[in-house]
DNA sequence: TTTCGTTTTTGACGGACCGTCGGAAAACGA
DNA sequence: TCGTTTTCCGACGGTCCGTCAAAAACGAAA
């Protein structure tokens, strides 16, 4: 028994290890440069040990959300305390989604991949399950935040809109927003600003149009988000992906 | 002269060929299943000779998003023609985006490949910069009708809110949605509806928002979008990606 | 029609990577 | 100390990408 925990002790340090050594090197390499072999060899250990962990390369990346994700709903957690109406507390959550992803740079690559290359397919089940869950959770944040609103008086949904959708509204536009931001389009040269600042703008007024009260025009956006970070996320940085990609990329 | 542009022909028509075969192949198999022997194979040609029409399989797959783009453009140029005040030209975009997502289902992937694996980094640059010229097309069209809502009295943005941020808002919000339906997230269980349906009101609802008019309180919003379809659209069907996979995936 | 230089096509090959598997090594228990 | 069980290892088979020297096709001149 004691001497069964204890080995899985070790097994769970060596995974979280294995985890941060390959989010490290996809951030720094890029997916093509993540590769089993060379894991091994950053490791002590080899490629069969780490077959033990996960079951193949896709797995790995799933592993690699969940901790993610994990984080995010840390993060979506502390937001939801904040102390303010409704819709600031929302918005608290935009600033959290705003940070999770600077922060965590390697997540979104990750999700990307888990979506393209039917990762789904392969990955462990066991795994996928977990990742569904704290992805559950995160939306449950969300869902609870608009409900009070409505409870509140703030929010008036039209018929047939429903809380879900209007959180599935504000999840599409930072998604979408992110992934544009991400696909390195010349994006001035398209005829675009800062896209966080418009992200920033276009999520109130999505608010806006759902008649969630009070209006973008009757309080300062900027100086709200500037409270939520120094009163919430006073520790969390945003860690921008190396630079010029210091390793041979391929 | 004559001799170059008969050889010149030829090229082109084995270049729409091998492009072809592998928009099938991306389709049916998935992007692992997209090989170059596999089309090498499946074509008369051997490797090398599709080596001399694109550089890698990135090249290739970048290949393949401006013939996709070509068609979207296409899209994009008769929705614009919608006879209606801006707003419900803007609404016909958003059916012309909706119906290339269902009828191009490799788009999305490709583009999102295109992003993750630091494709771009590879392609050749001619046909990057077609890429960008294309979609440059596409946003030219939206910020023309914008434009024409402002023009017309319709659309007053508010100060510091400029036709691209709006755009940019729709977009994203497209982007994001079809990204979230894509990934095979069991969305019924997580709380939400028929994407696409949501989506569409979002959208409506951004647009209600940023004060376009008229808002989607004062018209019907699916009458107008089964009118759009009828007199623009009905000829193009949504072909979606084969249910279970045909192929064996790996 | 034949010859000969040029262009195009070919597929075998090197290299990289994934995932496996039989056996070595270590841990364990008596 | 020795057998048993668990864990670990890394060489190997297979797949795929991208290259390149040789072969084939082409075309102009003889």
């Amino acid at each position: 028994m004691s001497t069964l925990t204890r080995k899985q002790r070790e097994i769970r340090e060596r995974e979280a290890l294995l985890l941060g050594i390959a989010r490290r090197m996809l951030l720094e390499r890029g997916y093509l440069g993540l590769t089993m072999d060379r894991i091994a060899a950053e490791t002590e250990y080899s490629k069969g040990t780490i077959y033990q962990h996960f079951a193949n390369k896709e797995d790995l990346l799933v592993a690699l959300m969940v901790q993610s994700c994990g984080r995010r709903v840390e993060l979506f957690d502390r937001a939801a305390t904040f102390r303010g109406r409704p819709r600031e507390r929302m918005t608290a959550i935009g600033v959290a989604v705003e940070l999770f992803h600077l922060s965590t740079p390697d997540f979104a690559q990750a999700e990307t991949l888990v979506k393209a290359s039917s990762i789904r397919d392969k990955a462990d089940p066991v795994r996928l399950a977990s990742l569904e869950d704290v992805e559950a959770r995160s939306l449950g944040i969300c869902f609870g935040i608009a409900r009070d609103g409505i409870a509140a008086g703030d929010l008036a949904l039209r018929p047939g809109h429903r809380v879900e959708d209007l959180v599935l509204g504000l999840w599409s536009l930072h998604q979408g927003a992110f992934a544009i931001a991400d696909m390195d389009l010349p994006l001035e040269r398209l005829g675009f600003g800062d896209p966080l600042e418009t992200l920033r703008r276009n999520a109130g007024l999505f608010m806006d149009g759902c008649g969630w009260l009070p209006l973008s025009s009757d309080y300062d956006d900027a100086a709200l988000r500037a409270r939520i970070r120094g009163e919430l996320f006073a520790d969390v940085t945003a860690t921008r992906p190396a630079p010029p990609g210091p390793g041979p990329a391929r």
